[in-house]
RNA sequence: GCCCGGGUGGCGGAAUUGGUAGACGCAAGGGACUUAAAAUCCCUCGGCUGAAUAGGCUGUGCCGGUUCGAAUCCGGCCUCGGGCACCA
């Protein structure tokens, strides 16, 4: 008998399956097919154990549906396009190509010594033309229907690099490079109408059974809808007579509670307020200041810093005359750029006003709630309540005012019924090269003309230099930037931004379907073959950006006729991070463990185990080294169980009635359950306890009877592919352990023979009763309560009532 | 700041629908085997009390509530993590 060595059977195996073709997929079976996908890593230079995490998930699916009886596509590929390349092009002087390609080609080493089952023929690459052509031409689809268009919007841009940075590249505002204060700067850039879709990305997360609620909830609340009054306030300003002031409220009830208004600095009614006036240095000064803050800080802002603008607005409720003020806490992008304040039932305008020594008008009160000493304490009072102070609506429930307010101004036209939506389009320009060029040819004459399809793909140019500061390299590439005007022939310019990488991100899966057609993105049958993604894994860092963006194409798609439904994802399973030092494990904060040290040391099997039997998959895992030593002494000891040989091996082992065989029974189905409600480790666990078991049998035969062994290796070869097949192989099979079904169990068999009751007094567990299965509730209950432990609870006291928990307690009330 | 999660022994975790808290693993302690070590196997292992592997009390971040019964549901708080639109 030979020891367990995972370092020579693993590549030994590998180099088997590769030989067999072993996971290669087609569409050609009556066999119901199953798309199990997992999130394609960015290409960063090593596999962490992010990663491992993620794909050993779902490799663990994939096999155990092949085995099931499923035709698995189970693919991989690289979203290669992407900032790092280009920041590892400045600094080691490599083009973003070759640096990426040698990325993908460590991490494609790492991934199949994992021993992952993918069909490698399949593998996409968001960087080749090959793929970034798809790209570009759904880009020209969106484009065509008017969901492409241009729009200024601010980047953050350093002065000193004169080049625009990334949030990333942006530390405590300053830039990373150099440190200079980073300025905003408004630049004319490409956006996809996401917002077109709010309603339907809203709705259909109703559709998706399969999707953890509180990603759903997130989803939601990103998307933001609320139905509020848009009210019309007429300034009052000698300056500036019959000017408005428009704003968003969703809270009209408090209306009358409104005792200053507030714009956000850059509001474009806030320089002609002002213009003249004492106010107007101030103002500019305050201005400047918040120019400087970048909106992320501004959002973090309490909400105490403003300044009074000198003109008022008149209340359209009780024509009451309000001052107007600037503050970094209101925003322009959201709503209309107002807000108007009241700080009695709103914690923000609470704080302004006392910082500010605003009135506070309270125009609700709670039921017994003392709102007015609630006030004073330093809350504002934010619920509904009763209205007061407000005129005729005084004495109505607020949630009723709210609507009849919003009605009486719609009736005299100071205000109209709105739905907003906090979604804000899809900003999708980068002043950089390494990503999808956006095909659009600026020309004198004809304006913004698409690239025809037919010139499919504007290629990247490869001679690029890279330095960090300046304009994009693109701009620098004549080759590239002049051309000819696809309508009229004269000379134009080439749109020289990129594409943002969620684009390429969001339609890749489709790609896997049909990766090899050059004549398009992707051909029907092949799609409406796979689609939808039966279960989709990845880190639930992309629970917002990443799946909304691919829920939003696929609608697109769908409205396209390209792919026949509108939700990629059936299922999800958004897996907790991978955790060091408690903190992220990332590529980005650079806390990551390599796992080829892991593999070295115990195999990928081990790995494997350890890292799925760590933790169960949504929740957060903090990575240590100790526990994976467990998991390596779990293997060996089924290795041994699997290589000694049985000393009375001519028993009979078919005896339906033995222990061992309904052990067995009840063995499959309790992993079976733990693997389709996706709790790996607890299924792991039970195959431990399984093997505890087994050695702990006195009877040699019986612990290493082969229909238990068989059905033990078959379990366990999802989770550790290679020493199950290696074992598998050794017991004389011929054909792949990952060929075979999953075993299937006699429910009859896997029934327990005895259960146990708990019988509890007044909630407190006094005695447990073994009792067959088939026995009564009268029963039980009259057992129960002849129980000695439990009487001498009971004694007494007289029993007010006896609830039996059909199969699970019994619980005597006393008095 | 806003939105979403998590908090259970010394540690990772289990308890699937409100019904025996601590499965499985790690660490620790004790023992067997061995010249010795490694490996392997066996036993103990939340806390207090107790001779006890009898029993009792207590215990799932904190405070309170609902319930015959709460790790699980509700209210408030503390704390750690994720996301916040140009990292992917």
């Amino acid at each position: 008998m030979n020891s367990y060595q995972p370092s020579i059977i693993e590549p030994k195996w590998q180099k088997e399956w590769e030989k067999a073709k072993l996971y290669l997929t087609n569409e050609q079976t009556n066999k119901p097919k199953y798309y199990d996908l997992v999130m394609f890593p960015y290409p960063s230079g090593n596999l962490h154990m992010g990663h491992v995490r993620n794909y050993a998930i779902g490799d663990v699916i994939a096999r155990y549906k092949k085995m099931k009886g499923f035709n698995v596509l189970h693919p991989i590929g690289w979203d290669a396009f992407g900032l790092p390349a280009e920041n590892a092009a400045i600094k080691h002087k490599a083009h973003p190509a070759d640096w990426t390609d040698s990325c993908i080609e460590r991490m494609s080493k790492q991934l199949k010594r994992l021993g992952i089952s993918y069909d490698w023929s399949r593998e996409v690459n968001t960087s080749k033309e090959e793929y970034y052509k798809w790209t570009e031409w759904l880009f020209l689809k969106f484009f065509e229907k008017g969901l492409a268009c241009r729009k200024k919007a601010k980047v953050n841009w350093c002065p000193d690099c004169q080049t625009v940075l990334a949030n990333e590249q942006v530390k405590e505002d300053k830039c990373w490079r150099c440190a200079t204060l980073v300025e905003e700067k408004p630049l004319e850039q490409w956006f996809l109408k996401i917002t077109d879709y709010s309603e339907r990305l809203l709705k259909d997360l109703e559709k998706l059974k399969g999707w953890p609620e509180p990603v759903k909830t997130m989803q939601r609340n990103w998307i933001g809808k609320s139905r509020g009054v848009e009210i019309k306030f007429e300034i009052r300003n000698p300056k500036s007579e019959n000017k408005e002031l428009l704003i968003y409220t969703t809270r009209p009830d408090t209306l009358f509670g409104v005792t200053y208004m507030v714009l956000a600095p850059e509001h474009p009614l806030v320089d002609e307020l002002i213009k003249g006036t004492k106010y107007e240095k101030e103002i500019k000064t305050f201005k400047e200041k918040v120019r400087h803050e970048t909106l992320h800080e501004r959002e973090e802002s309490s909400g105490k810093e403003g300044v009074f603008t000198g003109a008022y607005a008149v209340n359209p409720a009780n024509n009451q005359e309000i001052p107007i003020w600037i503050s970094d806490y209101v925003l322009m992008e959201y709503g209309t750029g107002a807000v108007m304040a009241v700080p009695a039932h709103d914690q923000r305008d609470f704080e302004f006003a006392k910082a500010h020594n605003l009135p506070i008008k309270i125009v609700i009160k709670g039921g017994n709630r003392d709102v007015q000493s609630q006030v004073s304490d330093d809350k504002a009072f934010v619920d509904e309540g009763i209205m007061v102070n407000s005129a005729q609506f005084d004495g109505q429930p607020s949630t009723e005012g709210l609507k009849n307010i919003g009605d009486w101004l719609a009736g005299k036209k100071a205000g109209k019924w709105q739905t907003h939506y906090k979604l804000r389009d899809w900003l999708i320009s980068r002043q950089r090269y390494w990503g999808a060029p956006i095909p659009i040819i600026y020309c004198e004459k004809c304006g913004v003309v698409p690239v025809p399809e037919k010139d499919l793909p504007v290629k990247l140019p490869k001679n690029i230099k890279f330095t960090g500061k300046g304009a994009s390299p693109l701009t620098e590439v004549k080759e590239f930037v002049e051309v000819k005007c696809p309508k009229c022939k004269a000379p134009a310019k080439r749109e020289t931004d990129t594409m943002d990488t969620f684009i390429c991100s969001s339609w890749y899966f489709y790609r896997y379907c049909d990766q090899k057609n050059s004549k398009e993105a992707f051909a029907k049958d092949k799609v409406n073959y796979w689609i939808p993604i039966d279960q989709y894994i990845g880190g639930i860092e992309h629970a917002i950006l990443h799946l909304l963006y691919s829920r939003f194409f696929a609608k697109f798609l769908f409205d396209q006729k390209l792919i026949p439904i509108d939700e990629p994802f059936s299922n999800l399973l958004t897996q907790g991070m991978v955790v060091k030092d408690g903190a992220k494990m990332s590529k980005s904060k650079g806390n990551v463990v390599d796992p080829d040290h892991i593999i070295e040391k115990y195999g990928a099997d081990t790995a494997r185990l350890f890292i799925l039997f760590a933790s169960p998959p949504e929740r957060e895992l903090e990575w240590s080294d100790k526990g994976v030593e467990g998991c390596f002494r779990f293997l060996n000891r089924v290795w041994r169980l699997a290589t000694e040989k049985s000393q009375t091996p001519n028993k009979s082992e078919t005896n339906p009635k033995s222990e061992l065989i309904k052990k067995t029974h009840q063995i499959i189905k309790a992993v079976t359950e733990d693997i389709e409600r996706l709790s790996f480790n607890t299924a792991i666990a039970k195959l431990m306890g399984f093997v505890n078991y087994l050695n702990s049998n006195k009877d040699s035969f019986i612990r290493h009877s082969s229909f238990v062994i068989r059905h033990l290796l078959t379990m366990l070869s999802p989770f550790a592919p290679y020493m199950t097949e290696e074992l598998w192989n050794k017991l004389g099979n011929q054909e792949s352990i990952h060929l075979q079904s999953w075993p299937s169990y006699d429910p009859q068999l896997a029934k327990e023979e005895m259960l146990t009751i708990v019988v509890q007094v007044n909630g407190r567990i006094r005695d447990t009763l073994l009792v067959s299965p088939d026995a009564s509730d009268d029963e039980i209950k009259q057992k129960a309560h002849a129980s000695e432990k439990a009487k001498n609870f009971i004694a007494g006291k007289n029993i007010a009532k006896t609830i039996v928990v059909p199969k699970k307690l019994v619980n005597i009330v006393v008095k």
